[in-house]
DNA sequence: GTATTACATCGACAGACATAACTGTTATTG
DNA sequence: CAATAACAGTTATGTCTGTCGATGTAATAC
């Protein structure tokens, strides 16, 4: 897993000549990455890592009709951020009748929180 | 720290009444908030999350020469990337000569780490 | 000095993004 | 049934992003 990097070289390189050894990058940590972009990057908006806040603070389901006055922005705008969320994997929701409530899925950021600690 | 919010409004509203008891959002969690944002925009991009991944393995200065060869971009490209990276805060340069060595900032991830957590 | 290497910046471009107004769908109320 | 509320989807618009090629800057090698 560890690549071995040499710190500095020391002299100019000729023309076509390589900076270093070829590094393999591991191809696990690839895919790995990718995924943890999509998710870092849906949290990548204060609205979003807000709205992500507060479902996680909550534990439970929350109505988007309670969500909606916590921001300074329209319902639509509101909308257009949960479905960032869903369609990264962070949340999900449910209709019962005119209402939807979403939750966090806890096991979405497991890898993001794991790589950063 | 936690917002009160009632699980389910049984019954619609009429035209001008409110969805629910107003809710006070803690302000100080609104600049953390914006802080970690920051953070998980800049990890939210596959290279720029596995340059960070690189130089966190190496927990020493990594010359940007032995950077470029591990993907599939172009030296602009990557200068931008770290810039990025820096403008962030989460990673810092420093200049020997003709090379540019980086490093991450340890306590730059800690914020959104604690969070996910 | 001149040539060349390492890296950053600039300029340009296509694609993605955040936002709002409008519209559509579904369900509840009367 | 008709009216209305909750929410999602559509469309439009201005801004930001990722990418590259060209250029600029600074330091090394000759």
């Amino acid at each position: 897993m560890h690549v071995d990097l040499e710190l500095a070289p020391k002299q100019k390189r000729a023309a076509g000549e390589r900076c270093c050894e070829p590094v393999v990058y591991p191809d696990v940590q690839r895919d790995h990455a990718l995924r943890m972009a999509e998710v870092a990057k849906a949290l990548g908006d204060p609205i979003r890592l807000q709205l992500v806040d507060v479902l996680r603070k909550h534990a439970g389901k929350v109505c988007v009709c309670e969500l909606v006055p916590l921001f300074d922005i329209s319902q639509p705008t509101l909308s257009h951020h949960l479905k960032k969320l869903r369609d990264a994997g962070i949340v999900a929701s449910e209709r019962r009748g005119l209402w939807a409530y979403y939750y966090v899925i806890p096991s979405a950021l497991e890898g993001l929180s794991g790589w950063l600690s």
